[in-house]
DNA sequence: TCTGGGGTCCTAGGACCC
DNA sequence: TCTGGGGTCCTAGGACCC
């Protein structure tokens, strides 16, 4: 009864997974690397993508690099290189759009497609168009990608799953049972660790278990979220392709992680300075600025201490947000703690244009700031993010006191001279 | 798993209003 | 002054994704 069809001609949807993306572009531009285990991260101490050869070996995601060249001491570590990733990913993205328009980039290394038009614009069927798209890509990017074809989103990253790397599946309603007994209930995209753990609980451990219970029970058991993976799974499109092109942000966050740990105060407000200048850059190229912001400071214990607030004023600018930040860092600072990571998520972003200049009283001065930041910008663009900075993330050895940063104080002259 | 970084969405519960 | 019911908005926090 579960497996009932819908009225509705059903969709073909593909999701194209890319296969260790980031070490595979490598393999592809440097062709000594490829059959060799690559990893990249290397400028991170941890590995971020594991070529099929090195996770062979047992590297795993996460490793520290010491751990990697223990088991592995012939792997081949490299610096991530995200400019040349994103083109690659550009074009992976530009062969799909050549068999439909109707693409969804959902991230930097995989998407889905909409190919229920595509057949019968050309005579071909469903399986043929999947094929065709992950052989076009091979051969024109040189980097393997795995491919599933069904009639929903969720059904279709489970077959892309399979037989990854290099893998092909199509699902169709009626061997949709055989698929799903096989697949573990915590590999189903949308279904994390605490909600499969509340699965067993309910004696689900396959897709298929939780494909097969009836509708009054899983409305019972859960929330929307599961209701529309069970719509999905049982072949009911409830997530449709999203072809637009994101534009915005709903927010923007920085955080970053310092070794060692410390329990210097200013050192960690300088980190988390640092963060919040990063994430005001990246509003500023949006065009964006924030209303609220939210901190947090990270201990030894990983326990996270956060706060967040309103802005006093909306602001893409650090000078303008910082005297706040030093208050909210100020009560959720602890002398007894060691800490390890700071960040800042600047959220319920505005249009910039839209926002009223009410920085400073002149407007000249309003003026001025905004030259300065926009010469920020650019020398940031041409040579790398924290070529100029607020004194306060220089290590804080001219450090200021809470409140101590008040707008008026900190014109032209004083920013640019910190510039390093 | 001795543990990076950047996002999104959903829900419950309180505040406030009529 | 007390009582009832209902709607909306906001926020905190959880869960999940790559």
């Amino acid at each position: 009864m579960a497996w009932t069809q819908t009225n509705t001609l059903p969709k073909a949807i593909v999701h194209i997974d890319a296969d260790a993306f980031f070490s595979s572009c490598e393999q592809a531009i440097h062709p000594h690397l490829q059959g060799k285990p690559v990893i990249t991260g290397y400028e991170r101490g941890i590995a971020t993508s594991i070529s099929y050869e090195a996770k062979s070996k047992g590297i795993k995601r996460g490793m520290t690099m010491r751990e990697i060249k223990k088991i592995c001491p012939g792997v081949i570590i490299v610096n991530s290189d995200y400019e040349t990733y994103a083109l690659y990913s550009k074009r992976m993205f530009a062969i799909i759009r050549r068999f439909n328009p109707e693409v969804e980039e959902y991230s930097i290394d995989e998407g889905f497609v909409d190919i229920t038009e595509a057949r019968m614009n050309s005579c071909v069927n469903y399986q043929e168009v999947a094929r065709a798209i992950k052989r076009t890509i091979q051969t024109e990017l040189n980097i393997t990608v795995s491919v599933g074809l069904a009639p929903t989103k969720v059904l279709a990253k489970l077959a892309s799953q399979f037989n990854k790397p290099n893998g092909y599946a199509c699902i169709n309603l009626k061997d949709l049972p055989d698929y799903l007994k096989d697949f573990s209930i915590d590999k189903i995209w949308g279904v994390g660790k605490n909600t499969a753990t509340y699965m067993r609980g309910l004696d689900i451990f396959t897709a298929y278990d939780f494909a097969t219970r009836p509708r009054e029970f899983i409305n019972h058991y859960f929330d929307k979220p599961q209701q529309e993976i069970w719509n999905e799974l049982n072949g009911r499109m409830t997530y449709p392709v999203i072809s637009e092109q994101k534009t915005s942000y709903a927010s923007i966050s920085k955080t970053g992680t310092f070794s060692p740990t410390t329990a210097d105060k200013e050192t960690v407000y300088a980190e988390l300075i640092k963060n919040i200048e990063a994430a005001c850059a990246k509003t500023r190229r949006y065009e964006l600025a924030p209303k609220r912001i939210s901190i947090f400071i990270k201990d030894d214990n990983f326990q996270f201490h956060g706060i967040d607030a309103v802005l006093n004023r909306i602001s893409n600018y650090p000078i303008d947000i910082i005297p706040q930040v030093r208050k909210l860092f100020e009560q959720i600072y602890s002398p007894r703690l060691k800490y390890r990571a700071t960040g800042a998520v600047l959220s319920d972003l505005q249009e910039a244009g839209k926002i009223q200049g009410s920085l400073f009283d002149s407007p000249l001065a309003l003026e001025r700031v905004r030259r300065v930041y926009e010469a920020i910008d650019k020398l940031a663009a041409k040579f790398n993010p924290q070529t100029v900075h607020v004194a306060a993330s220089l290590k804080a050895k001219n450090r200021q006191a809470a409140g101590e940063w008040p707008v008026k104080k900190l014109n032209i002259p004083m920013v640019s001279a910190v510039i390093s």
